[in-house]
DNA sequence: ATATAAATTTAGATGTATCTAAATTATAAT
DNA sequence: ATTATAATTTAGATACATCTAAATTTATAT
């Protein structure tokens, strides 16, 4: 059995992994989940042993396939958690990070599978992140980062990459929401913000926040 | 903040300060969480130092107001997962309780409390147990175990005392779910046994389960 | 009332997960 | 290529929750 630690760890390995590619480093996995480098070396040694992850010293470590499983089972039943919490229980998308962050821990195959009939076999959290199957498959998704888009390009939020409270309030308030349709109006060179046309009004959007908004090109 | 263990701990008194009065034995609690007196005993003293129980040493524990609180609102989450699980996904009765076990510790006053108004604020959970309230208080009940019924007497399945699935599946089997009318036909001196009446047929029933189905007398 | 048994607590150990400080290894800079 | 710096690991400590074995206190029985 896997401990919540374990879990966390396997999850942010699999999260750093998406970027980084190949091999994901002891800072980087420690900076994530806000502890000391030290903390990390002990439990990748753990972790190594239970074969959840390929480690050599001082090189990194990737996810074997059943660390791969096991942190994508858990990302699925987070993400699956976030929707019942906004769709049933009225919680607004800057709410649900947290109380997830526990409810994922929970053990139970069929828990997980009669929620996700439940809840009718959604494919994206409120945040627009993809929820995978049962068997640990992802939907396929085309989203483009907001700040990739050249001038004049429509697009609509498809997801945002980011759980902080701040930074999906702030989007409340900009009126960015999941399904929201936005024009690139302008780019601008120096600080690489942009202007965007959102429900007709012009908004200014910083490089950072861009970044995390992902669109889908129309 | 309080752990999980320290949770069990509280609820574990709770529900032995219900029958044995005044206050709860070091073995007893032992036996109930399955543990060594002497991991109790541990247990009692860091509960003692944070105020959540009464404790003098050699001399049995009872709940502080503040350990009393915490006790029933972890008791108010098992059941309003329960329901959740039995009325939503379809859970059966004698499935719910590992489950709600881990369920129950999740830390969120809001989470509860929404669960609660989607669930239209049952006061009863799948075993009949009753739930309290936000602020603690239980629904009144006058329920009485079967085996303390005397021959002819009428009444209505309101609730069941265990949570074991040997024990629930036992009753799926004589028929015996909450609401079920029951009527005594025999009360058998020897054994203390009684010959009931489900649904028009005659069903035997021990002194041991007899004891753990509480009725409402009609 | 005192010996014996039962209940309870303490002492010392283990496993998990974390930390600080020190040691080691890898990487970058000259 | 050697040194300085950064990254990583090890050693030793702490907190939690548990255990076994031993010591202590309370209850019971004669």
């Amino acid at each position: 059995m896997s401990t919540k630690a374990e879990e966390n760890y396997l999850k942010t390995i699999f999260k750093l992994s998406e970027n980084e590619k190949d091999s994901v480093s002891t800072n980087a996995i420690a900076e994530e989940l806000e502890t000391k480098p030290s903390s990390v070396s002990d439990m990748l040694k753990k972790l190594s042993e239970k074969e959840l992850i390929n480690y050599v010293k001082y090189q990194g470590v990737s996810l074997t396939p059943l660390g791969h499983r096991l942190a994508v089972h858990v990302i699925r039943k987070h993400r699956l958690w976030e929707v019942f919490l906004v769709s049933h229980l009225n919680f607004k998308w800057d709410e649900v990070h947290d109380i997830a962050e526990q409810l994922e821990h929970i053990k139970s195959k069929a828990l997980v599978n009669r929620l996700d009939a439940f809840l009718n076999f959604p494919s994206y959290d409120p945040h627009g992140d993809p929820i995978p199957n049962e068997k640990g498959s992802f939907p396929k998704s085309t989203a483009v980062p907001l700040n990739l888009l050249k001038v004049k390009t429509k697009g609509k939020v498809v997801a945002v990459e980011r759980d902080e409270p701040s930074f999906l309030n702030y989007l409340d308030k900009i009126q960015v929401s999941i399904g929201t349709h936005i024009e690139i109006v302008d780019v601008n060179d120096f600080d690489h913000s942009i202007d965007v046309k959102i429900d007709g009004t012009l908004t200014h959007i910083s490089l950072e926040v861009a970044q995390n908004i992902l669109i889908c090109v129309l």
